[in-house]
RNA sequence: GGAGGGGUUCCAGAGCGGUCAAAUGGGGCGGGCUGUAAACCCGUUGACUUCGGUCUUCGAAAGUUCGAAUCUUUCCCCCUCCA
């Protein structure tokens, strides 16, 4: 009989690093993967004109699919974007423009090479986007051919059809169509490029089962889907965003350095988890690492996802800051800077400009909270003008409260 | 189509003519403790300010009033119940 140590090594890592949520049948699944390299997509949706961390999980899975030598498949979605997938939403999103999706799309697709491996062929990413097959769709043929496969009684089973329905929010057409384009997605790829397996969050279950459905009925082939869980942090919350916004796998959102200090301040609770799930650390390597201080685990933790989005030097490099920021309370050579001509700067005016904090009045509250300092002394007055005797070789670092630190170079 | 209830500052949610820049909780920010963690404690959380104040906010517009988040009218949007 089948059981868990004859599984798959794909699926097998996929379940020991918490990847997994739900399969639609995960014994025949096992099988087909032992049997031969197959191709299995993922849809990343265009609607923000970068990633953030919320997609890092379905990367990853991409990543090891490519570990095992099974090829990913990119979908993005520059079509189903002009559609707005309903599921997890409950408003109808924001019609985006079609230029503004082509840009996304782009972008999107930038980043997601910074992750994937393109120099082997066999395993190379393919990236398709299904506004190719899904624009010239004629209408009457696709009611003919695809529509006849769907019923409504079933469509308005799902979850994401469903929840708008109890709360009587409005579902418009349009939207109530996503699914029935993403089931056509995975037979479009099935068909061309022989794509078995559509993986996803957990909330796309749903939009999944129905392309599987689709294509057991529509080609007589069986097709597998596969969904990761919700990551949610050890306080309660999502993850992925912090006060100041989403974090972005793109330095011009994020900047190296605050994306090395996200992973640099996990919680405790999470710091194993998040080695398995956004690491290439092996499994047996995380659970000797358990033993270590995990403050060095953190700066590992840092490192490792840095690396992989943004190289290695830029993750050392942040490393190295983070040690003068926290450890030396030097002056942070390596400190972003920005520069000024300016003389004799209001405290408050300078703040404003290096865009640390835009408003005078919250400058004004945290002087007076002790939250700011010049070259590491504490700033008492908000009136304190900034002149050359405050630069020592045409510098000056400026701090906000233990995290926020520039440096600011006078010509 | 008929009958009610509601839209308040980041969120939830009080206020129902002046004492309201608006209770309380959450979140955020800052400080303390520490380990750049968690928990906990304290402060703070519209903008501008010569720190005296000034200006702009309570779905939108108009009105009543010395004075409106609070009353009236119209409009927009949500929710609950009945047909």
């Amino acid at each position: 009989m089948w059981n868990y140590k004859q599984m798959n090594k794909f699926l097998n890592e996929f379940k020991d690093r918490g990847f997994f949520y739900q399969c639609t049948s995960e014994e025949e699944l096992s099988e087909l993967l032992d049997k031969k390299k197959i191709k299995a997509y993922i849809g990343f949706d265009c609607t923000a004109e970068s990633l953030h961390v919320g997609s890092l999980l379905q990367i990853m899975c991409l990543r090891l699919l490519q570990k095992h030598g099974h090829q990913p498949i990119v979908l993005l979605g520059g079509g189903t974007t002009r559609i707005g997938d309903p599921s997890g939403k409950d408003k109808t999103r924001k019609i985006l423009s079609e230029q503004k999706i082509d840009k996304n799309t782009k972008n999107i697709k930038k980043i997601l090479n910074n992750y994937l491996n393109s120099t082997d062929k066999k395993i190379k990413p393919i990236f398709v986007n299904n506004y190719k097959w899904l624009k010239n769709l004629n209408y009457i043929s696709f009611l003919r051919e695809i529509g006849q496969h769907f019923t409504i009684n079933r469509m308005l089973t799902f979850e994401s059809v469903k929840t708008r329905l109890d709360r009587e929010q409005s579902l418009s057409y349009m939207e109530f169509n996503y699914m029935i384009l993403q089931a056509y997605d995975f037979l479009e790829l099935n068909k061309k490029k022989d794509c078995d397996l559509q993986i996803g969050g957990s909330d796309q279950w749903g939009n999944i089962v129905n392309g599987v459905e689709l294509i057991k009925r529509f080609s007589k082939k069986q097709t597998y889907g596969l969904t990761t869980p919700l990551i949610t942090l050890a306080t309660g919350a999502k993850m992925g965003k912090t006060e100041s916004g989403a974090v972005w796998l793109d330095r011009k959102l994020f900047s190296p350095f605050e994306y090395w200090q996200f992973w640099r301040n996990t919680d405790d609770r999470d710091v194993i988890k998040f080695l398995k799930f956004f690491t290439d650390i092996n499994l047996n390597e995380i659970n000797n690492l358990k033993s270590n201080d995990i403050n060095d685990l953190k700066i590992l933790l840092a490192n490792e996802t840095t690396k992989m989005l943004h190289g290695e030097k830029e993750a050392k490099k942040s490393e190295k800051i983070a040690r003068e920021i926290f450890s030396s309370g030097s002056t942070g050579n390596n400190l972003p800077s920005i520069e000024t001509d300016k003389k004799n700067l209001n405290i408050i005016d300078l703040i404003i400009l290096s865009k640390l904090e835009n408003s005078k009045s919250e400058i004004r509250r945290l002087i007076k909270g002790n939250a700011v300092k010049i070259n590491n002394n504490l700033v008492k007055d908000d009136k304190l003008i900034i002149d050359k005797k405050n630069f020592s070789d045409n510098f000056l670092k400026l701090s906000i409260g233990k995290k926020r630190h520039l440096k600011i170079k006078f010509n």
